[in-house]
RNA sequence: GGCCCCGUGGUGUAGUGGUUAGCACGGGAGGUUUUCAACCUUCUAGCGCGAGUUCGAUCCUCGUCGGGGCUACCA
């Protein structure tokens, strides 16, 4: 059994585990539901104590931190040694593990290789507190060993505390999980990543539009790659060719940009009805508001909205605000009227606004015919024609390609969006003259 | 400070005792173009440093420098 440890040095309250296993689902990862609180397996703890406790492979010691610094200065940087107290004395101490004087205690690490900890160096470890309760370190190992763990695979940052884990293992005489540390991951600044570098969770990888089949194949590059330089690759795949032992051992720099470029490349792969659904959850879950106008489109609305804005946006949370206007009426954006509504537009605009009156069928195909024929006899650039139309329909200068938002908008509301806007520039232009 | 890990362009990586050191992201230039993207072509920049081993080191060894992690009666 694999037991993968998150590296959140933080308390498993119930909240956060529920926050992981979240994570989870969203990555569309399998695990084993089922992890025992360390409340629940407080008597198997208490056992084991007793037993290593029994067996003088630990003992009662109060000594403070300060107490265990001194004995190391004094004995020339020597592992911490206690003496155990019995009796009265006992009462409300500390337990350590004693570590053994001589040899060493090695890790062998599925990714790094053997790793040599001198036990003499080693401080006793305390595996249960004064007032009983167990420590980290012991309650893993205890824990790995009657849950039948075979494997962990956690991040590099626990490095140092697996010889601690081992000589658990070793006082209660049980063979130890095999172990992969992982490089960690850094921020741009070279430090391990965390929160204060954005997207350091995959909670905020989900919400910042990424795909979880990218954020998979994302991470799976970072610390490994393939021999043949493949660097798109689906899930089978990955499941396919991924090697643990193959794992690179420097850590990595998480680089948001490739991320994006890579799902960018997911979302223009995606069949339209995986980005729809995608999109809703978006929708539903972060922009409530247009969630209700989006679903009262009809199917054939949203999926053509879909497919004429799937080459366009990198992320989902970038797609909403490009088809906005298909399904509600868009504010101006004042900047972009400005920059494109020139008094020197109105004619042209105007001449496309007769164009599109009398096209026949309101299609992608006939539309751009009827424009570029137009375009063509008054000899007018593009820009002159399709960008206003753009502004007028969209409210700003971004959107699908123009031809398809026309058709997707529908002649009505085209029309309509148009001729305000035509209005609005002869208004602008007497007012100005 | 102590213990431990790591070191190929700005970033992620591939690779080899003799290579024009490959790929991808980014950046630059050009092309395409109705906006933004996308797309195509092309350029850019790297084996941290110093010894040693060797006919020959990016690759092996040692040292050094640099980066990182851990250093709780936290997890």
């Amino acid at each position: 059994m694999l037991r993968i440890e998150d590296t959140d040095r933080e308390r498993s309250t119930a909240a956060n585990v529920e926050q992981i296993l979240d994570a989870l689902r969203w990555l569309e990862l399998d695990w084993d539901e089922g992890p025992l609180s360390q409340y629940e397996r407080a008597d198997s703890h208490r056992a084991r104590l007793a037993q290593l406790l029994e067996a003088d492979l630990a003992y009662r010691d109060t000594a403070t931190a300060t107490e265990v610094k001194a004995y190391k200065e004094a004995n020339d940087g020597r592992g911490y040694r206690g003496t155990a107290l019995t009796g009265l004395e006992a009462e409300g101490a500390a337990i350590r593990l004693r570590v053994p004087d001589e040899g060493e205690t090695v890790v062998a690490d599925l990714i790094r290789g053997e790793i040599r900890f001198r036990n003499e160096l080693q401080d006793d470890p305390v595996i249960a507190r004064s007032d009983g309760s167990v420590l980290y370190n012991f309650a893993v190992a205890v824990d790995d060993a009657e849950m039948g763990i075979t494997d962990v695979i956690r991040g590099d940052d626990h490095l140092s505390n697996t010889p601690r884990q081992l000589l658990v293992f070793a006082a209660l005489g049980i063979e130890p999980p095999r172990y992969a540390h992982l490089p960690l991951l850094h921020g741009p600044d070279g430090k391990k990543l965390s929160k204060r570098h954005g997207a350091a969770s995959v909670q905020e990888l989900r919400e910042q539009g990424y795909l979880p089949e990218a954020v998979r194949n994302y991470i799976a590059l970072l610390g490994w790659g393939t021999d043949d330089d493949t660097t798109l690759m689906g899930t089978d795949e990955l499941i396919e060719r991924f090697e643990i032992g193959d794992v690179g051992r420097a850590s990595a720099i998480f680089d948001e940009q490739k991320l994006r470029w890579m799902n960018g490349r997911f979302m223009r792969e995606q069949d339209l009805g995986s980005y729809e659904s995608r999109l809703r959850d978006h929708l539903e879950r972060d922009v409530p508001e247009a969630a209700g106008a989006f679903a009262a489109a009809s199917p054939p609305e949203r999926r053509y909205a879909c497919e004429i804005v799937q080459e366009k946006a990198q992320v989902v949370t970038e797609v909403w605000p490009l088809i906005a206007f298909l399904f509600t009426e868009p504010g101006m954006d004042e900047a972009a009227w400005k920059k494109v509504m020139k008094p020197s537009v109105l004619e042209p605009l105007a001449g496309g606004l007769e164009v599109l009156r009398v096209v026949e069928a309101w299609e992608t195909e006939p539309l751009e015919t009827a424009l570029r024929k137009f375009l063509e006899s008054e000899e007018l650039s593009p820009r002159k024609v399709l960008q206003p139309i753009r502004v007028a329909i969209s409210g700003g200068s971004i959107s699908p390609g123009i031809f398809e938002s026309l058709s997707a908008l529908g002649r009505e509301r085209s029309l309509e969006r148009i001729e305000g806007a035509v209005e609005r520039l002869r208004t602008e232009q007497s007012a100005g003259a």
